[in-house]
DNA sequence: AGCACGCCGACT
DNA sequence: GTCGGCGTGCTC
């Protein structure tokens, strides 16, 4: 019987006699939780939600969060101390854990995964490897010489890192020894575990409280009379605080460097202030979200804006969720604000989901126009330590209203009263890389339905599945059909290239219409929007004497020239290659670009319209930390005529001099293989187009450049028939039985050597088929692209009716299927990635 | 995921 | 003979 154990049966008399253990959730892919003992001493103060540092395996200390306390030793092992606790209260609320057991369990991956993305790095803890000597070590003779040295200092020294110990120890090579002195256990190497999180800092100083009363303070100014330069500052305090009036105002102090301005003088003289104590300096957290932004703007919503915020609410009283159908322009926004305002004003938080692309543009200004300091921001493109201070706010309060992307349905919230999902068919909410591979819509409902919140889903273009819930009536269904202001739809029209091109009319990849519309709009000195969803030059080169492309060699995809960057890229594993000057393979020098991207085409406008202002827009220009946001403001600005870009030129930017919008390549969309390709080609086409003509002066056009104009959905998107569109697509999703008419778990095989890759793809597919049956589980199939960083992919693909299949069991049977392949010998390192709702 | 342990090739 | 490659297995 081990200690512990013992400890239990005679802890009989009072409570805290009584081993507490903890079940600890590890950032790791492990699936499971992890029992650790709490020393007596941490006993009160660790709560189920805060953080705690724990030694795990060998060499390693790292952060993990309490989920559960009990008394229960574990059975197999002696559980391992819990270092320190990191939180005096719970920094993680009990809806967050339970939204990551939900989560782990739905997407069927480690709960370990979901708090690796749950929690802002600043929350986890950096590790710096310190060295402590042995207490417990007694075999002295066991080291050299130097070793021995080493030692001694170490027992000096409560611990040092290993850079301290190499000054210490002179030139001796310090990792080596440490090395051996631990492999002879006569040192503990430990992780040195501290909070990344730094708040910002601003130093302040304030009048010493003895001088804060008015007779007080004149008493000092007299007595400063003689000192020129040191009343000056004083004054120059008071005049920014100006506490004469109001002592008060005092406690809140200045900013050191407005007192220090940028002379000398004043510096040596705050200085002398400062060591007689007349003043006193003090450092605070700089909020940072503090500045910019104007009182409460009123929003004054239209008529048939004012309908529809009322018809929400009215929806909200019997519905969970409401669907806001509003087209392109129809002032989605204002109607979330008010909303927003409503729920605030009632004390409960709001969460207001965007797409990543969409969060930094200038909707957030808009937000916080009206929402101040009130309100959070949680981005991928602020740093760490802002997220922090964004999870934080939300525990402290100050943030009752948070913008974020994606993950800021992990945010601590406890009392939510709404979540506002906007652009809600957006792919982007699916989290596709690593696990967890989560929908954060799907989420977000999930975590509003505990707390009782309502959720608004907002689109010009819902999904279906989305939609159909709400033709279902499992949704509320509001819908705006009117432009904002007096602004027109915009006139659609189809450019058949096949034709022009027969006709010998097209300018490179330009049609003549198109051309015409540019240089009509350049005259007229209004904007223009061009679409094309590929960026690079090219998407490969060609040899025109043998049968050379440009291949990547670890992936099955071609390599896209850049010409701006002079090389060849891999979209999937970054490989980059220079631009060979002759074919590789014979040597021709006739090696040509096939195809067209953002670069292309911009390339191609410079040449047609030398005198245009011309600006790119897509992943390659806006990686730089501000590029985005510059871009943008430039063409608002008006400094850009002409607007080249991929995908991220089309959500909820709002131009108003913009009255020509040009799309290139709707075919390339239209035709993906998918079953969503034309549900994705209708959405995406219906947003760009939504960029045109959003002011009411003149009615905006958009050229749709096409080789089929007889598409049917080319002419839903001119009609704006989102319902027809709507109709037959559901129709198709019924027949092939797709989503919302079933669920699909997408599996992907992969292995570094195909036929191993095939193998293992073919045994689980007979397993799951075996079980589930045929007609429940597609393929072993071969992706798109088949090969990537030399790994060979397979998909399986498990489609499970919604209503009379136990999706958890069946869950529970494919994990099972899935480890029994993993351990088996001859399909070792393969890995199998789930994907659960995958789109 | 890390990290250690362990078992086979090219090097002082 | 050793250094180091990464395959395998474990972490409370």
């Amino acid at each position: 019987m081990n200690e512990t154990a013992t400890n239990t049966l005679f802890s009989y008399s009072t409570t805290e006699e009584i081993t507490v253990f903890a079940d600890l959730i590890l950032p790791i892919p492990v699936p499971r939780l992890f029992t650790y003992r709490v020393k007596r001493d941490m006993v009160e103060a660790i709560k189920v939600g805060a953080r705690v540092i724990v030694p795990f395996g060998k060499s390693r200390v790292i952060t993990a969060v309490v989920a559960k306390l009990h008394n229960q030793p574990p059975q197999n092992y002696q559980a391992r101390y819990v270092l320190e606790l990191l939180d005096e209260y719970p920094l993680v609320t009990g809806y967050q854990l339970q939204l990551f057991d939900w989560m782990s369990t739905y997407y069927m991956c480690c709960i370990g995964e979901v708090l690796n993305v749950a929690l802002p790095s600043g929350l986890k803890i950096t590790s710096q490897s310190k060295v402590q000597f042995n207490p417990d070590f007694d075999y002295p003779e066991l080291l050299n010489e130097q070793e021995s040295a080493l030692l001694e200092q170490l027992k000096k020294h409560p611990s040092l890192s290993y850079e301290e110990l190499g000054r210490l120890a002179g030139e001796v090579n310090v990792p080596t020894l440490i090395k051996s002195l631990v492999d002879k256990r006569a040192v503990i190497v430990f992780d040195e575990v501290k909070e990344k999180y730094v708040p910002k800092m601003v130093r302040k100083v304030k009048l010493h409280p003895n001088y804060e009363q008015p007779e007080q303070l004149l008493a000092l100014l007299q007595r400063l009379d003689k000192l020129p330069k040191q009343q000056e500052v004083v004054m120059r305090y008071l005049r920014h605080v100006p506490m004469q009036r109001n002592p008060a105002l005092n406690k809140n102090g200045l900013d050191k460097t407005i007192l220090n301005q940028d002379d000398e003088l004043s510096q040596s003289s705050l200085g002398t202030l400062i060591k007689n104590e007349v003043f006193l300096t003090f450092e605070v957290i700089q909020p940072r979200f503090a500045d910019t932004f104007s009182p409460q703007k009123e929003i004054k919503l239209t008529p048939a804006q004012q309908t529809a915020a009322d018809s929400i609410m009215a929806q909200f009283g019997e519905k969970g969720i409401v669907l806001f159908h509003g087209i392109t322009g129809s002032g989605k926004t204002e109607v979330y604000i008010d909303l927003v305002q409503k729920v605030l004003a009632s004390g409960s938080q709001v969460l207001y989901l965007l797409p990543e692309i969409a969060l930094t543009t200038q909707i957030v200004v808009r937000l916080q126009k009206v929402f101040g300091d009130k309100m959070g921001i949680y981005h991928s493109k602020f740093s760490d330590n802002e997220r922090v201070e964004v999870w934080k706010g939300i525990v402290s309060g100050q943030f009752q209203f948070v913008v974020g992307v994606r993950s800021a349905v992990f945010l601590p919230f406890d009392n939510l009263g709404l979540v506002i999902v906007d652009e809600e068919h957006e792919t982007s909410y699916k989290q596709h890389d690593p696990a967890p591979r989560y929908h954060a819509r799907d989420v977000a409902m999930m975590m509003a339905q505990w707390q009782q919140a309502k959720v608004l889903l907002g689109s010009a273009t819902p999904s279906i599945e989305t939609y159909y819930q709400a033709k279902q009536g499992r949704y509320g269904l509001v819908e705006l059909f009117q432009r904002y202001g007096d602004a027109n739809l915009p006139f659609i029209a189809l450019v058949d290239v096949k034709r022009e091109r027969k006709q010998k009319t097209m300018k490179n990849e330009f049609s003549s219409v198109l051309y015409e519309a540019l240089a009509d709009n350049l005259e007229r000195k209004q904007q223009s929007i061009l679409f094309q969803n590929r960026r690079g030059y090219s998407p490969y080169l060609q040899c025109e004497d043998c049968e050379w492309t440009s291949q990547c060699l670890n992936c099955a995809v071609s390599l896209t020239y850049h010409m701006r960057a002079a090389e060849l890229r891999c979209h999937y594993c970054g490989h980059k290659e220079t631009v060979p000057k002759v074919c590789p393979t014979c040597g021709s020098t006739k090696v040509k670009t096939v195809g067209y991207g953002t670069e292309k085409l911009e390339d191609q406008l410079q040449i047609m319209f030398p005198d245009a202002r011309i600006q790119r827009m897509d992943l390659d220009t806006t990686r730089a930390k501000n590029a985005y946001q510059q871009i943008i403001s430039e063409f608002e600005a008006g400094k850009v005529d002409i607007l080249v870009g991929t995908q991220m030129i089309t959500k909820g930017l709002d131009f108003d001099n913009v009255s020509l919008v040009g799309i290139f390549d709707a075919d390339r969309i239209i035709h993906f293989p998918e079953f969503r390709a034309t549900e994705r080609a209708f959405q995406m086409i219906t947003q760009v187009s939504g960029r045109a003509g959003r002011r009411a002066d003149r009615q905006g056009r958009v050229l749709i450049q096409t080789g089929n104009p007889t598409q049917p959905v080319l002419q839903k998107v001119i009609d704006n028939d989102y319902l027809g569109l709507y109709e037959d697509e559901i129709g198709e999703r019924r027949d092939f039985n797709y989503p919302p008419f079933s669920r699909l778990i997408k599996l992907t095989v992969r292995h570094t050597d195909q036929r191993i890759s095939k193998r293992a793809a073919d045994r689980l597919r007979a397993e799951l088929a075996e079980k589930l049956g045929d007609e429940r589980v597609l393929g072993p199939e071969e992706p798109l692209v088949e090969r990537i960083r030399n790994q060979f992919l397979y998909d399986i693909l498990v489609k499970l009716e919604k209503d009379k299949i136990n999706v958890k069991a069946v869950k529970t049977f494919i994990q099972e299927r899935i480890t029994d392949i993993l351990t088996d010998k001859g399909l070792r390192q393969v890995s199998i990635v789930i994907d659960v709702d995958c789109l």
